[in-house]
DNA sequence: AATCTAAATGATAACAACTTTCATTTTCAT
DNA sequence: ATGAAAATGAAAGTTGTTATCATTTAGATT
């Protein structure tokens, strides 16, 4: 067994840290460390929690400044779901996809359909646009709550 | 020459007031005709400017509950873009659009494929979703922005 | 037309999420 | 070890949104 996923990304981010001449510390070490390992879309509230739980004189203001950095580095994207919230996602190893939200029970589903990407590259060019990315959500009943009325 | 397509919304609007039992107020009736005349997806802070213009002593506080009426009523839709405020959009006569922002200058076109809509529901009912509605934005670079670099 | 009552308004306060500031602490090159 | 530059943590400041409340107004009822 090799390097788990999130020692990769470790490094990657030490190498990302190295290249803009910032301090690795060992609170952006461990908050990214704990970012890494999540698989929903957290916000900077909940995030703050888990790394309080190791590490409990950790500041809002530091994790908010290292997803920044996350962010800038390509490592998390920030997602607006219309919550007034900003929630992070971890970079997905195969690729971008987008997102389906149950307005009944706030279940996130993710989904990936390429055909889609190629028609709004292509409806894009039509009018002139570059696209560089793109956001797409669909709001709507999930499995569950469809059945349930 | 018809009626205005203002003016007959604000029929209709006066109609649903009533259905809701709510009272025809002067400010109601100015904000939405202001709102009415608009086409770019406004925030609260340049629509109450603009009503202001002629009725200087309406309040913040007035124009958004107005706005909440309105979009509730189905008259306005609310657009966040991610730069943290909501904006709205008049209700398009041509049923729903997307968007394409321009990362550079901020500008905004509206687009509208209909593949691209059936491709999303399709892609919803094969993981179990019922969709209801959507949000598709694509953010790059415009013509007049691409061609500069 | 005057009166009444519920609703709307406008000023302002409260709120929530985000961002900045600044004194103190830590990293890391010397 | 030492010192300069950067990071941290606590707290204050911003910004956009929502709620509160005393006053005003719409519209029904005398």
């Amino acid at each position: 067994m090799g390097k788990t996923d999130t020692s990769v990304k470790m490094d990657r981010l030490n190498e990302c840290l190295e290249n803009k001449g910032l301090k690795s510390t060992r609170q952006r070490h461990f908050i990214a460390e704990v970012f890494f390992k999540t698989t929903t879309h957290i916000n900077l509230e909940e995030l703050l929690k888990k790394v309080k739980r190791k590490m409990p004189r950790v500041g809002y203001a530091t994790v908010y400044r290292t997803m920044k950095l996350l962010t800038e580095c390509g490592f998390a994207i920030e997602r607006q779901f219309g919550d007034g919230q900003t929630r992070f996602e971890n970079l997905p190893d195969g690729g971008h996809h987008d997102h389906m939200i149950c307005v009944k029970c706030s279940k996130i589903v993710e989904f990936q359909n390429q055909m889609i990407e190629d028609l709004q590259i292509e409806t894009a060019r039509k009018l002139g646009f570059e696209v560089l990315r793109h956001k797409l959500e669909l709001y709507g009943y999930c499995k569950g709550c469809a059945a349930k009325g």
